[in-house]
Formats: structure tokens, sequence, C-alpha cells
DNA sequence: TATTGTTATACTCTATAACTATA
DNA sequence: TATAGTTATAGAGTATAACAATA
């Protein structure tokens, strides 16, 4: 009993709702229930900043890396995502094919190439930054200035 | 030319590497990197302390609630979860063949299913939020008590 | 031998949408 | 009409493994 192929659209992404008068045990208690909450709002917030651009927490991360260290190799950049190197070549692929990057030959090393941002992914960078760190001020103004800096302290201490 | 079919193993789960020597610009100061690696952290510590059971967090999450509110009907689980419906009956569905819950006819509306644990579920759970709130404490253990608590209610104020 | 980039492939998660039974 | 659960399908993301070129 086949059903017809659905249409794709993108994404739409369910906020994870605390429902009223359920019991949530130790998982209130968790940090890791609880940075998963956190990190679905903010997710969500990141798109609303950068609708109908197509751009995901990744691709903005790779741009920005690259855009701090032109050059960079491939292996690296899926260091910094966590990524395997076959995730950041297509990562890669998917910049270059939008001309945000290039990938130029090093010199001393024939195997690997640098990827640089190209004028218009400087551009399209300069302005994705700016609605991006707009976004997540406006996301933590639930918070004070100094909360939001000791959140960021702890965060990084706990990432270790 | 194709490749022979690589046999199947279970994922390796790269942790978030800070690279030495790379600028990492404007993503040190935004709460969504920040979040992503302390999460990516976290979860590493999660599933060490799982390890050998096939056990991951959305499906921790789901054993709990079922456990602190016994027959929970599956659309209300979802929410928890923040997935689709769909996710939600195919969660319960891997509990369910795991002997680990029963689904359960409501006598009020005969179009839901109250979802309980069985015993076996009751045993697994019990040891499981032991070692999963052992190993939280743990990974926590960077924090003192106090700072632990603070970020708790920052995630919390966060996530709205 | 080891590393960089590459390609092929497989798998997990989760979404959408249509469907059934019940309200 | 609306809702709970279900089934079928699609797609994003990312892993592993084998490969070629270079070190």
């Amino acid at each position: 009993m086949k059903r017809p192929p659905s249409p794709h659209r993108p994404r739409a992404l369910a906020p994870i709702a605390r429902v009223a008068g359920l019991d949530y045990d130790v998982l209130d208690r968790l940090l890791g229930y609880a940075l998963r909450r956190a990190q679905v709002g903010v997710f969500l917030a990141f798109h609303a900043a950068t609708r109908g651009q197509d751009i995901t927490p990744p691709r903005f991360t790779a741009l920005v890396i690259v855009g701090a260290n032109p050059g960079i190799g491939q292996s690296a950049l899926g260091q910094v995502l966590g990524i395997a190197r076959s995730g950041a070549m297509m990562l890669t692929d998917w910049m270059e094919a939008r001309g945000l990057v290039e990938r130029r030959r090093r010199p001393n090393d024939g195997r690997s190439w640098g990827v640089h941002l190209t004028p218009r992914g400087e551009k399209l960078l300069a302005a994705m930054k700016h609605s991006v760190v707009a976004q997540d001020r406006r996301r933590a103004a639930v918070l004070s200035a100094a909360e939001r800096r000791e959140l960021l302290r702890l965060l990084e201490k706990l990432a270790g």
C-alpha cells in the first residue's frame, strides 16, 4: 500500500514544552536535560534570526572559523565542529558551491587545501555575524549582563 | 566503481576539541556555541556512564517520564522530548520491544493508550537513574555546589 | 607508514503527511 | 471536526571505510 511521496518542506522544529502537571523527577536536577532545553531554545532563535538564508549553526560556525583563520585545512575545521573529515568536506563543498569560499593549494603540502573566504563570503559573513550576535543578545536579555557572563564562564568550565 | 558495504559499528562520537592557535572570533562570545560544546561534553559522559546498555538521552528521558507519570500518553511524551508524535511512537515501540513498558488501553478514551513501566522497566530505570545521576555529579565536579545550582538556574531561565 | 582530502555507503533521528478509530 | 495513535516515506546529518596523492 504505497503512499505518494511527500513534498519536502523546511524543518519545523518543535520547541521543548514544559508540560503542565507532569512530574519531571530527576530530569530537573540533571545538567544534561537543562542543557538540552536551553539549546533547543537558542537553536530556535538562531533560525528565526537567519530565516530565509539557508544557514545552520554548523555552517555559521564554519564560515566564522574560515573567516578568522584564512587558509585553514578541512581536518582542523572538522575538529572545531566535532565532526569527521568527510563531513567537513561536505560543509566546504556547500560553502564553495555558493561562492562563499574557495580552496587554494598549499605551497608546502600538496595534500592539503587551504580554505579562504571569497569577497562574497566576507560580505555574507559580516551580515550574518551581525544578525546572529544581535539575536544571541536578544535571547540572553532574560539574563542580566552579569548573569550572561557567569553563564558563559560556567559553560566553558563544564565543556572542559 | 562500487565499494563493498561497510559493516556497521556503534557510533564513535567525536568530542569538540579546542584547537590550539585558532581564532574563534565571535563564537567565544555566543551562548549558542558555548551550549553546544558543553552539551557534547555532557553527552560523552552520559555514554560513558551507560556503556553497554543500548540507551541514549532521549530513551533515558522517556523512561524517567513514564516512570514518574504512569499512564502518560504518547503525545505528551513527545512534547516533553520535543519530537513529533511519530517519533514518540517509535520510542515507545523500542521500550515495549525490550519489555520495559507496556501500553494499556485507557477506559475513558478508546483512542489513546497509557504507557506504564513493567517490573523489568522499573528495575532497569532505577539502575540507570543511579548511574546517570552519579555521572552527572561527577561531570559537574569541576563546579562548586553553588556554581552548579547557579548554572541550572540560568539554563532554566534561558530555556524559557 | 601516516596524513589530507575524497568518495561510497549505511545508519540514526526525526519530520511530514496520509490513514484509522474514536471523540 | 478534532485528536491519539499509526504507517509510509523522505531528508539531514554524520559515521565508517576504502582509496589516491603526497609526506
